[in-house]
DNA sequence: GCTAAAATGGAACGATCATTCCAACATAGA
DNA sequence: TCTATGTTGGAATGATCGTTCCATTTTAGC
């Protein structure tokens, strides 16, 4: 191949472009905020990630990687497994707290166009599913160290996770006070246990 | 006053609004689809409602009267407290999934907006406490007529059906089954009560 | 019926949108 | 060094954005 090679770290640009959807969102985001803060060309951004749309795919399956990344490290962390869960519930909402209220860009992606494009909304239960898999593991590991009764329905539990953990990032996107979704969060797991 | 009246009803013009803002979001309505589906001059429009945000706004508060009425009619309606709580979560829970996918207008403006827009934020943070006290109403009444423990944390507890109705709500965005949604309402309420 | 004031339809504004195009430039392979 | 090919900066495109303006129409009060 002939030619110069590109001049930017794609991984490095793509992790710009999805800093900024992350925290403005699809609609609010605009190519000329994206060329700036990506500091690559208009016409080879246009070339390497072909549309406005495609970009944003691209940005979210990087979220999406990273993400499952987090969940799977939780799920190898040693001690207690529930106790794990509730500390990864409690890290993922103080990150959106003080991280500038972005929530979570999934959570996020499922709001703003979830109801309108079938595609992404397929993809994000699939992730969700994923997250789901994480914490049923974690629960079955609580079970098999007696830290759970033998009967829990290890996947409804794991379900209403989810729910709980989505319900408490939407919250995080108004600023609420951490204390009040720590208490929830506290409350759940005290729940499950019982 | 001389001159003539306005040749529209504002309450049927601004239930119009919120329908197409509630359906798709801040950003991507526009003024021009607002003239259309309103049936307003779009000079009308401007005067009687000021610009785009403050439509939005008014939009969003005959929301949240709607919705605070919905919640304290249910809060009404004779029977065992904890079961019209449970039927509640499910009717919001099948109302989006089967109004096509809208999910609730506070959450989808908390995910969009709130973040950016402090005043907003605080109305929805004001709100989200309303509907706590509409729970608590109800768990208190379940404690008094003996459905619940007495040692039950009637506020703890309401605010942890918040949290659970704002994730059931977000999921229901992108489709997901209504049966998947409906056993972590029946595994919630269950692991309230013991 | 006259007049003053309010509402209307629609053009017009400047800004910004996503996307395309092209000439100038830089470099890998011959 | 020459050439072919890929990259770059920036102008240009046509559409749409929210908002304003104005001439026209309509009607309430006298």
């Amino acid at each position: 191949m002939a030619g110069p090679s590109k001049q930017f770290d794609q991984h490095q640009a793509l992790d710009k472009a999805l800093q900024l959807f992350w925290k403005q969102g699809y609609e609010s985001t605009s190519m000329q905020e994206l060329v700036d803060v990506m500091g690559v060309n208009r016409a080879s951004l246009y070339q390497t990630y072909g549309n406005k749309y495609d970009l944003y795919l691209a940005s979210f399956n990087r979220y999406i990687d990273a993400t499952l990344n987090t969940f799977n490290q939780a799920l190898k962390t040693p001690g207690p497994a529930l106790e794990n869960a509730q500390t990864l519930f409690q890290n993922l909402v103080q990150h959106s707290l003080e991280g500038g209220l972005q929530g979570c860009f999934i959570n996020n992606t499922a709001v703003e166009l979830g109801a309108h494009d079938q595609e992404l909304a397929q993809r994000i239960r699939d992730v969700w599913v994923k997250f789901e898999d994480v914490f049923a593991q974690m629960i079955q590991r609580a079970v098999d160290e007696g830290e759970l009764k033998n009967d829990a329905d290890v996947r409804q539990i794991a379900q209403l996770l989810n729910t709980n953990l989505q319900g408490l990032i939407i919250q995080t996107k108004t600023n609420i006070s951490q204390e009040k979704l720590f208490d929830s969060i506290e409350l759940i797991f005290r729940l499950i246990r019982e």
